[in-house]
Parts: C-alpha cells; structure tokens; sequence
DNA sequence: CGGATATTTCCACCAGGGTTGAATTCTGTC
DNA sequence: GACAGAATTCAACCCTGGTGGAAATATCCG
C-alpha cells in the first residue's frame, strides 16, 4: 500500500484552484447542517479538501469563515423587498409566501437553516434575522399598506414566515416540508394578508 | 485563609438533599440557555452545587440527563389537548393561542427555547415535537373539526404556533416578545382557526 | 535562472469537556 | 456499635477541536 495519494504533497499546488472560494462553499453546506457549534473546522476543511490550517491562513479562524460565508448570504433581501413592494398590495400574502419559499427552495433549505442553527449561538445572526424581516421587508410592507401597528404586524408576519422555515426546513414535518409551492402559498398567503392589511383581533 | 468551605467535605452528603431533583431543575435552565451542545456537564452541576460526577451517577451521562430533564417536560400534552378538544370548536384557534401562551410564559419561555434550541444536535427532540404537535395536538384538533387534510392542517398550525415560540421567546423580536397574551391570541386565534376548520385556498 | 513571496501541508500544543475509578463520608439495619 | 450499601467528591484520563509555527513547494517578477 502507502499509496502515493495517501497524503497529499506538501507546499502550494500546482493549478489555480481557489481554495478560499472553495472553503466558503463547504463551510455554507456544514454550517447550515450542524450550525455554528456542530460544524468543526476540520470537516470544514475536509469537505473542501484542503488542510484546516487554511482556515486559519484565509479568515483568521473558525468565526471569520463564519462570517464570511453564512453572515453575508446571496440574499439580497432588498431585491425581494423591491419586487415585492413593487406589486400590488391585495394578494401581497400569497406572493411573499411565493417568493421566500422559491430562494430558499433553490438553496435547497440549507441558506433558511444556516441562519436559524446558527442563532443558538451567535447574537449576530439574531441581528441579521431581524434586520431582514422587520426592517427590509415586512415593516416596509406593512408601511406601504398603510395600516396601524407597523411592528406589531412586521413581527406577526416573521412569526409565521420563521415557522414556516422551521417545519419545512429544519424539523421537515409533512406534508408541508414537501408541499409544492403554489399550495403552500394558497394555505399561508391569506395569514400574511390579514397581518400585512387585514384586522388583527 | 483555607477557609473550611472552600471546598467541600467528600463523601455522602448530612442532610437528605435531593441531589437528583437539583440536577433535573439546573438542567432545564441550562440546556434551556445553551442548547444541547452549548450546554456543558460541569456548569450544569455547578449550577446545582454538586460534583459532575453525579450526573454520570444519576442519569448516566449527560445523554440520560437531557433526556430526563427536557424530554420529559411538565407540558403533559395530553392534559392540554383534552382541554382544547372539550372546548368549542368556534374559538378554538383563540383557546390555543392563549393556552401555550400561558403555559410557555409560565416557563420564563426557558421550555419552548429548549426543545427548539436542542432541535440542533438532537433527533430525539425533532420526534418529541413531531408527536407533541402533530399527534396529540393539531392533528387531534382538525380530525374533531371533521376536515380533509388532516395532516397539512396539522403542520401548518404547528408551523404558526412555532413561529411564534421562535419570535417570542427565542430572538425574542419587539413588539411580539412582550404583548400580553390577550392581544396575541387576538392577532393569531383567526390564523390557527382557519387552519383547522377554515378552506386552505 | 534566482530570489521573493504566496500558498499549502504537517505537527504539535493547548483548552474544554465527558467520563471513570478510587477514596471518603453518610445512612440504615441488625 | 459494626457492617453493608449508598452518596459524594477528587483526580486523572482521553478525546475532540481550534490554533500557531516550521517546512515544503509553487508562482511571480526581474
């Protein structure tokens, strides 16, 4: 045995593979499966296929891998906020539901649980949660529909929006956690309208 | 100095202390804190005063503590379905709201943040809210109501109710983290009742 | 081609934390 | 009162995991 790929060669390698882009994708993956405490910087690394120590070398450690890679999603919550407000008001519900469930569908749950498991033990990641509901999309919403208690309906909305992630994302009860999107958003869509437009008692 | 107390005598303790109650108790504030992970065996027993050995002694591991102390909760679940399934079916939603309001806040939110923090690192605590929801609550509560769907009805009601638990008590968003319960079960009571006996399009 | 620099691996260190076994003290029973 | 057993503490072990430094190898630039 003692194969001659047992262990990799020292020194930097020979093409121009990006290992920092490469470690940012695996620390996505590993962070949205076991959140901040679970994912290890040697799976990490192991999953990317390069040493641990470039963590070290490329962001400084554990937590500015973290940073970089789950605090800084391709998101955009302003373009979902812009293409949201941009349309009517009257069926808003439904076309919220639509729209979260189709970028986070894409990302194959994992951008949804990232940011939830990693809540446990990260204040930040409470801040970004909270920037991206209350503030970008749901407190603009509600300003534009022009109703009254602006937060209080931000909050009922990213109540039933972060539940929602939660079934279908990280606990995957079903059906709901393999419902197509259009059913999910003709169920949910109505809640969203009466909190965004409708009365709340 | 030496002070006589600063550590303490070894050997069976004088008074009939119950050394196992104090570890349950500390327990369920810690992992309520921490999560599973977060949660460390030494805190937990300093917590309670004793030595982390007793924890290996009682339970057997920090496994079989967790399990006693957050698995095993005082929500009796049976308890509060047959009293939502006694009631009407008309304000059923409402009743909800306000009954896990009541019990949750009661717990200082600490038990809803428990479970959902050790969801994590636990697929014990995804079966116990698989059951403690879907089985003997919702899905109980929309077979009374007589719908089809069962199933989805279920797990939407569970997806709103936590939502609320996530919002309420553990990013804890303003102002829904601090409303009075009445208030709350006015703005979700109409959500969980259209999920249950309402049409879902 | 030759040095300067960047990239990468290996190795070792250290801290945190779960678990174990021995020693010690209390309680209960005859 | 003596002995069996239960409860408790202490000290140590060992694994996991983050981090830092030295060595090795590539690329870049003159």
């Amino acid at each position: 045995m003692s194969g001659p790929e047992s262990r990799k060669r020292r020194g930097r390698r020979p093409g121009g593979e990006d290992t920092r882009a490469a470690l940012i994708t695996a620390a996505r993956e590993v962070f949205a499966e076991s959140g901040y405490d679970g994912a290890t910087v040697r799976g990490i690394a192991q999953r990317a296929g390069v040493d641990p120590a470039m963590v070290n070398h490329w962001f400084g450690g554990k937590e500015g891998l973290f940073g970089e890679a789950v605090l800084q999603l391709p998101f955009n919550p302003k373009t979902i906020a812009d293409e949201l407000a941009s349309g009517g008001i009257d069926d808003i519900g439904k076309r919220a539901v639509t729209r979260f469930l189709t970028v986070w569908d894409s990302a194959g749950g994992g951008v949804f649980a990232a940011l939830v498991r990693s809540v446990t033990a990260h204040e930040q990641a409470i801040h970004a949660l909270r920037d991206l509901f209350l503030r970008h999309l749901f407190g603009r919403l509600a300003k534009k529909a022009g109703a009254d208690d602006i937060e209080l309906r931000a909050t009922l909305c990213a109540s039933q929006i972060i539940g929602l992630g939660m079934v279908r994302y990280v606990a995957q009860f079903e059906p709901l956690a393999s419902a197509d999107i259009p059913r999910v958003a003709a169920a949910i869509g109505p809640t969203l309208q009466r909190y965004i437009t409708g009365p709340l008692d």
